[in-house]
DNA sequence: ATCCAGGCTCCTG
DNA sequence: CAGGAGCATGGA
């Protein structure tokens, strides 16, 4: 089976991928040459599927299990968010303007599922993303479900279900701290007992979203904006007091060091109602070498080589 | 060794 | 209610 999925013009599948290809222990969102794959759960059981670019479009196909078309499509069209509107981002905004017109048609590139988001955020809290990387590689070959093709191994992420019966000192062995372990495991025991519901979220406006999901032990401020943009498609949450865009803001603005999360969400005002793309994008210029101290702030070089990260 | 990294909780004043 | 200490862990 194999469908042609239209996006809306402008859309760079490339560079998303480019996105997904950030680091070398990234073992979901699988990127080969130019094909995305990605193992996930069907109603039948794991299924591997399959994107690459097409002509105005992208075209996606199951490679091992079965997964009804519509449930493909909708997927892969999540994922890439292949029905956006990028044609209206802030482009003659000093700081947002360079990050728009570069990287014009990049997606804001999706989780799989929100769980995966938060799980991953959480991981990601406090400390630097080369071992955040390593600490969730090591986290999906322990718990998650494999799916064998073509001489690779591909993973599905951990359930809930198999979380919560995980042996916390295993999740210390593989050098999560306390606080990681016991927010992973209470956030996935509180999808089991029906306390948290991302379907719930998907209800609410952005404000009361963050609200429900700050309501979990572990989930601040910056780790519910990061699912909403990440994991729920909110294109205009940002997470301000990130590290990245504030010191991305610090070089912008000339500052000795980083800026403040206010002064982030102060300068963040102008990209309404695109605040989350371009908070992306500013993550994406950052890893390919933008915002480097020294420069001029409003000049933004050209991206240099991605793929050595 | 020292400082920092895509924060959060909890306790002060 | 804002601000900061304390936390926890590896990497540069």
């Amino acid at each position: 089976m194999e469908i042609f999925l239209p996006a809306r013009e402008p859309f760079r599948f490339d560079l998303a991928l480019k996105y997904l290809k950030r680091s070398h222990d990234e073992v979901l969102d699988v990127v080969h040459g130019d094909r995305y794959r990605r193992a996930m759960q069907g109603p039948d059981g794991p299924v591997l599927v399959e994107a690459t670019a097409a002509e105005a479009g992208v075209t996606a196909r199951v490679l091992a299990g079965t997964l009804p078309e519509e449930t493909l499509a909708c997927q892969i069209q999540r994922q890439f968010q292949l029905d956006y509107d990028r044609t209206q981002l802030p482009a003659d905004d000093p700081f947002a303007g360079p990050l728009v017109e570069q990287f014009q048609g990049l997606p804001v590139v999706q989780t799989a599922t929100p769980f995966e988001a938060m799980v991953w955020a959480i991981l990601g809290q406090q400390i630097n993303i080369a071992f955040a990387y390593k600490l969730k590689r090591r986290f999906v070959e322990n718990y998650g479900e494999q799916v064998d093709h073509d001489g690779h191994t591909y993973y599905l992420f951990p359930t809930p279900d198999r979380i919560v019966m995980i042996d916390t000192d295993d999740l210390r062995e593989i050098q999560f701290s306390r606080q990681k372990t016991r927010y992973i495991v209470g956030i996935s025991q509180a999808i089991i007992d029906g306390e948290l519901d991302f379907e719930e979220a998907e209800q609410l406006d952005d404000e009361d979203a963050l609200a429900l999901l700050q309501k979990q032990i572990g989930i601040g401020r910056w780790t519910a904006e990061y699912v909403l943009m990440r994991g729920l498609g909110r294109r205009d949450v940002i997470p301000a007091g990130d590290m990245g865009l504030r010191s991305a803001v610090g070089v912008f603005q000339g500052l000795p060091g980083n800026a403040s999360e206010q002064a982030v969400r102060d300068l963040a005002e102008s990209w309404r109602p695109y605040r989350g793309d371009i908070a992306f994008r500013c993550w994406f210029g950052f890893q390919h070498g933008m915002y480097k101290r020294g420069k001029q702030a409003a000049v933004v070089e050209q991206p240099a080589d991605p793929g050595s990260y």
